[in-house]
DNA sequence: CAATTTTTGAGGTACGCAACTAAAATTCTG
DNA sequence: CAGAATTTTAGTTGCGTACCTCAAAAATTG
């Protein structure tokens, strides 16, 4: 048996490494918090020490003594499909962690597909915020209004949807065109062999992402199964019922019709379709996020995969990655990077 | 635009919950933190005050107070592949931000595959220790020890392979089974329609992740796709060029293979024989964890799809049940269970 | 060398809570 | 109803750090 590198039994604290350093607590306390007003030899000698004793500051003495706090707004959609009111939920779990440490989020709703109406709320938030999260729209105005809030010192990540072009800190969700082109490949590999027609329902051709996973979606589609050929892309709208009638109408108009990929909402008026039509086993469903109804349709078979992304683990790193900018500690990138889960019946969670 | 609930500017602290119950500090903090020796009356006043003022304790101020430290083995493999040099890696991370918050991590590096050797080095640990994090086996003198431990008020959890019939807290780790049906599914859609056979080659049999695996594969591949032909699992004990031999052999004698999942290490050897064997497009390979080397099998398109298990997040996940548990805190289940990630090529991290 | 600037030391306070001691209020006992 | 036993409450201290002040010492300048 080996034994790793062993610790300390008890942390050394500032003024063991004052007395190790042979100086006083507050020039140590200098050092150790970059202020200037030491002369470089002095400096040496007390990274020595810090070096030697392996000082590390606690950082429940540090909070506390510091005293600071943090007020953060997150903008989420006021209409709510499955997935955002999951992802406000979890938003709402995020905020009483937070409160513990000295964080509080104000959860504001606002119709985040207006970009007019989104630009403004964001324009009007209060000054009290350090950090803003918000389900962006990529438009002009929105991006205004997101670097002019960066340019007053307010932390902005964008969550979900991406405003790329604009200068936010930080985007907290999945790499959208990866997303679509991983449903093709899904898709393309279990129709193997076959040939046929696919469908893509989008929400609206107007939201950033789901252009973005078509896009994706396309890409490979066109250029490595051949065999597969895309119909254009309907919008659904996010609407069951609409996407229901937009389904039964593809079906009955395509008898060869061997695959569906929904980027966007509605799925409950996919399946009510498919389920109808009596074609469920020969139609590869993909669609996107986790959800009490696709989790139902998965299982029952009538879906075949789920491309999805986890809102705990959105919501969790938007409010890490402002809270770490405030305090101006570095962000663990692997830890906050926001993966692109599959989900097949085998490995729900 | 709709405020959520907003949070006061400034939280309570204990002294304003006093103030406002018109009792003592003391008082308040005895009905905070539970202890007895309050009237019903006067623990029902402060609690009205502590709803009314919305206080939460300040974690912070608690820890420093508290001063309770902490200090964990981590038990890990001295052999090392690329997974485990990997997961060594992380939990060397985790150590540095636990530094932080009182938590020390000793690593610990012993043969974990052979149960003696694992058992007395749980056996001999210092009883400094309030929690151990341990790649368990499934073995009644490792359960043994674990079941000690736990007896002499120590948390064990186990970590990536788990002894469930032991006493140990919580296992950090994927469902075994559920990653093999993971497996197999994606080995039967891929296939569809085509008949042969699927090998399957595990490090040994005596590991309970590698046969919970294969149980799980089996399953499904004879449950859900009859036209494919499960060949006797063969054991590759994890070494490279064993497997190398191994797969050329298979390939040699069935020239209907179509399949291959592996559901342990060794995927360096099955790269070379397959692309050895020119055909490494027409065998549909699968394996387990993402690493240097299986991430360059997938993106050159040898390697079909990747099962994988986040060490990073494993390692967090164990040290932070085992802070939790030392402080008497809870813990949240939705954040520490292990996910079972599918990586295809388009949505490597 | 005196005047000035830079660097360092000593000491203190505050942060919010936990835990301890001592004192007060209440209940019980004979 | 006094005095003891018990329950309940008040007061205090310390955790490790940040940040502040004031003065002393050292280095630099004219």
């Amino acid at each position: 048996m080996t034994a790793g590198a062993t610790q300390p039994a008890v942390r050394a604290t500032l003024e063991d490494v004052a007395r190790a350093a042979g100086v006083s607590l507050a020039t140590v306390d200098r050092v150790v918090n970059r202020r200037e007003g030491v002369r470089a030899k002095t400096v040496a000698r007390v990274e020595a020490a810090v070096a030697k004793l392996g000082y590390r500051a606690d950082v429940a003495a540090a909070r506390l003594a510091r005293g600071h706090s943090f007020r953060f707004a997150f903008v989420l959609p006021s209409g709510s499909n499955s997935f955002m009111t999951s992802l406000t939920e979890q938003v709402q779990r995020t905020a009483d962690w937070l409160a513990g440490q000295r964080g509080f989020i104000d959860i504001h709703h606002v119709d985040v597909f207006d970009p007019d109406v989104l630009a403004s709320a964001l324009e009007n938030l209060s000054p009290a915020y350090q950090g803003v999260a918000v389900i962006a729209l990529d438009h002009p105005r929105v991006r205004a209004a997101i670097d002019e809030l960066t340019a007053r010192g307010v932390a902005v990540v964008t969550l979900v949807s991406d405003a790329p072009s604009s200068r936010r800190l930080h985007y907290v969700g999945i790499d959208n065109p990866a997303a679509g082109r991983t449903a093709a490949t899904l898709m393309g590999r279990f129709l193997a062999g076959q040939g046929g027609t696919v469908a893509v329902i989008a929400g609206s051709l107007s939201l950033r992402d789901h252009t973005e996973r078509q896009f994706g979606f396309h890409q490979i589609l066109s250029s490595e199964y051949p065999n597969l050929r895309a119909l254009p892309v309907i919008e659904g709208r996010d609407d069951s019922e609409r996407t229901r009638e937009l389904t039964a109408t593809l079906l009955a108009r395509h008898a060869d019709l061997r695959g569906i990929y929904c980027c966007g909402a509605g799925n409950r008026g996919i399946a009510d379709a498919l389920e109808a039509s009596g074609r469920a086993r020969d139609v590869v469903w993909i669609t996107h996020e986790l959800t009490q109804y696709t989790r139902r349709f998965l299982v029952r078979g009538t879906l075949d995969a789920i491309i999805n992304q986890d809102p705990g683990h959105e919501a969790r790193s938007a409010a890490r990655v402002l809270l770490a900018h405030c305090m101006e500690e570095p962000i663990s990138h692997d830890q906050e990077r926001i993966r692109i889960d599959i989900f097949l019946r085998d490995n729900l969670p």
